[in-house]
DNA sequence: TAAGATTATGGGTAGTTGTGGGTAATTTCC
DNA sequence: GGAAATTACCCACAACTACCCATAATCTTA
C-alpha cells in the first residue's frame, strides 16, 4: 500500500552505524514524491530529537524565512536558529541518510534510533529519551486539549 | 545534492589563515548561480559578525538603497553605514575569500571562524562571540516568537 | 514451503574538500 | 623609477565524505 505523497505515519526502530547513517523506512521513501530528489532536510527539533523534512516541505519553510528582514533582531535570531542546524541529506542506494555530528549530539543518539512519522515530517529519537519524554507528557493538563478540540476532529 | 540556488543553510567551523582568508563551504559554493561570477560581497552585520551576500543578492540591496532619499537623516545614516564597509570578494581556486582587516576587527575574528547559513546570505562569527550571543538570546521573551509562529509552520 | 525479491547493516575506495605555504604579478610609497 | 609591501594565483598534502559492493535478515509470492 502506497501512502499519500509526503505523508509519514508509524514508528520504526533502526540502528545508527559508525558513520552516522540511519535507514529511512522503506514506506517513507516510497511516499516521497519525485520532486524531492530522494532528499530530506534534517534539523533540530523543538524536543531533543531530529526533525526530518522532505526537501519540498523544507523549501516552503525557506521561502517563509526569506520573507523575514534581518533589520529586526527577533527575526534575525529566528532565521539563524532555524537555518543553522539544518542540512540536506540525500539517501544512498541502501536508503540511508547521513546525520551530522552536531544533530546526533543534540538528540543524544547512540546505537539505537527510533523513527516516528509526524505526518508532514518525521522525528528521530534516542529510545531512552523518548521514554523519558513520554512520562513527562502524561503530566500535561488535560484541559490543554480543549483548545485543540476546536481545531481537530478525531 | 545540489541546493536551491543562492540559498544557504547549516553551520561550518573553519579557520582564518594568516592572510585573512576563510573557506566558503563547498555546499555554499555549489549553490551559487552562474551570474554571481564566484563573487560574494562582505559587509558589517547588525550583530558583531560579517555578512556575506552572493553578488546578485547584493545588487538587489543596492537597488533598494537607491530608493532611500538622503533628505532623511535616518536614511542617510543607514545608507552610509551599509555601503561603507562593504567589499566584493571573489573566491580562489581552493574556494576561499579574503576578508578585509576592518571587517575582521569588527567581528573580532581570530583563529577560528564559524560560518552560518542565513538562507539569503551567510554570517561569519568568532565562535566565542557566537556563544555569548546565544546565551543572551535565551533571554528573549518567548511571546515574541508567537508572532512568528503564525507566519511560519515548522 | 521454497525461491525470489526486498530490506537492513557493515565495510572499502576513489574523489572531493580544507588548509598550509610558495611564487609571480601588482600596487604603494619614497 | 625602483624597492618594498601587498595581493592574486597556483601547487601539494592530509582528512574526510559520498558512492559502491557484499552479506545477512526479512518479507512476498507462487
Amino acid at each position: 500500500m502506497t501512502l499519500t505523497n509526503n505523508t509519514f505515519i508509524g514508528e520504526y526502530a533502526y540502528s545508527l552505524d559508525l558513520k552516522g547513517r540511519v535507514n529511512i523506512p522503506a514506506k517513507f521513501r516510497q511516499a516521497l514524491s519525485e520532486d524531492n530528489e530522494n532528499t530530506f532536510v534534517i534539523a533540530r527539533g523543538m524536543d531533543p530529537c531530529i526533525w526530518v523534512y522532505p526537501l519540498s516541505q523544507w523549501k516552503e519553510i525557506e521561502t517563509n524565512l526569506r520573507g523575514l528582514s534581518s533589520l529586526s533582531k527577533i527575526h534575525r535570531t529566528f532565521v539563524r536558529n532555524t537555518a543553522r542546524y539544518a542540512s540536506p541529506s540525500t539517501y544512498d542506494k541502501q536508503g540511508r541518510i547521513t546525520l551530522t555530528p552536531s544533530l546526533i549530539e543534540y538528540a543524544g543518539l547512540e546505537k539505537n534510533a527510533l523513527i516516528i512519522g509526524m505526518v508532514n515530517k518525521m522525528e528521530i529519537w534516542n529510545p531512552v529519551q523518548m521514554d523519558k519524554t513520554d512520562k513527562e507528557t502524561i503530566k500535561i493538563d488535560p484541559a490543554a486539549y480543549d483548545e485543540l478540540a476546536e481545531k481537530i476532529i478525531l
